[in-house]
DNA sequence: CACAATTAGATTGCGTGCAATGCTTTTGGC
DNA sequence: GCCAAAAGCATTGCACGCAATCTAATTGTG
């Protein structure tokens, strides 16, 4: 590897990162206008994707599916509780679960929302081979950068 | 288009869509831990490259640079500003604009800091030719979600 | 059975992001 | 020069994200 290479690098990560941290806002911010209409966010419309294809998971369920702890899901649930969307249930046979199913306002939203897909697919402007290059390079990225948080924690 | 590409492509979308929310994310705590020596969070970060390359910059500037409103980057400035990192101006010429400039301490941390980037390039094991199609790829979806983003808002 | 260790969630605290609003200063139209 | 419009920033309010901590329940071990 040359110097210019080395620099080309440094420079280069740092871009990566930032187009990441920047595409993700800015993808957010079309569901922001997409969900506007059911007063939904996107975490609470990713909470809603899981439960539609998923059935009733456990709070450590949907936190593993979305990478989210207990300190972002345990209000966000308590949000879309009050909403009437889903009900949050402690089990009976291990105390410890808590167990979030979808009303049946929640269940209805599916059809209600089939298009935010499709919508939000006219936003980004990429073709089916791109998006399927792209989730692939994002997925081996984040895992490997995962991985290195985890052993830089132990 | 067929009806499973219609379909494939709807599953993609918000698969894409979530593969930039968890890169995001990843890589941001990957921040967070290099950069926890200096007590500094990703977005300061950002702000301090931009004036380590840049020079002193209005609040504007940097707002336009990082995509970030006066909402995020008062209260940001204020504690880097705190910290002793930067100083922010209320110009004579015009008094609207305030410019915010480092500190000899702020403009120290650009070599105490020079292995961030290729600390960070290492935990995410992407080749060079890689980075740059996915930086294309990443500021291509960005300018055309956001483009879709201001057309909805007209 | 007793009890330490583990697990599942909830809570607290802090720093973003961002919409909405307000304030001050400057600019543009007359 | 006057005054409405616009620009630049700050503030408020709300919803994440996440570290740290707490509580309750369960599991494993002797």
């Amino acid at each position: 590897m040359t110097a210019d290479d080395s620099s080309e690098r440094r420079v280069l990560d740092e871009m990566l990162c930032f187009s990441m941290y920047a595409a993700s806002r800015a993808t957010t911010q079309a569901y922001r206008r997409l969900l506007q209409p059911w007063g939904l966010t996107y975490p609470q419309y990713l909470v809603l994707v899981e439960l539609w294809s998923r059935g009733p998971l456990s709070v450590r369920e949907l936190g593993d599916d979305l990478a989210l702890d207990s300190g972002t899901l345990s209000p966000l649930l308590r949000r879309m509780d009050a909403a009437g969307i889903l009900t949050r249930r402690r089990e009976q046979n291990d105390g410890r679960v808590v167990t979030v199913a979808l009303t049946a306002r929640g269940l209805a939203l599916r059809n209600e929302m089939s298009s935010v897909p499709a919508e939000l697919g006219r936003c980004m402007g990429v073709d089916l081979p791109a998006a399927r290059a792209m989730v692939e390079d994002l997925r081996r990225l984040t895992d490997t950068v995962n991985r290195a948080n985890l052993a830089a924690a132990s």
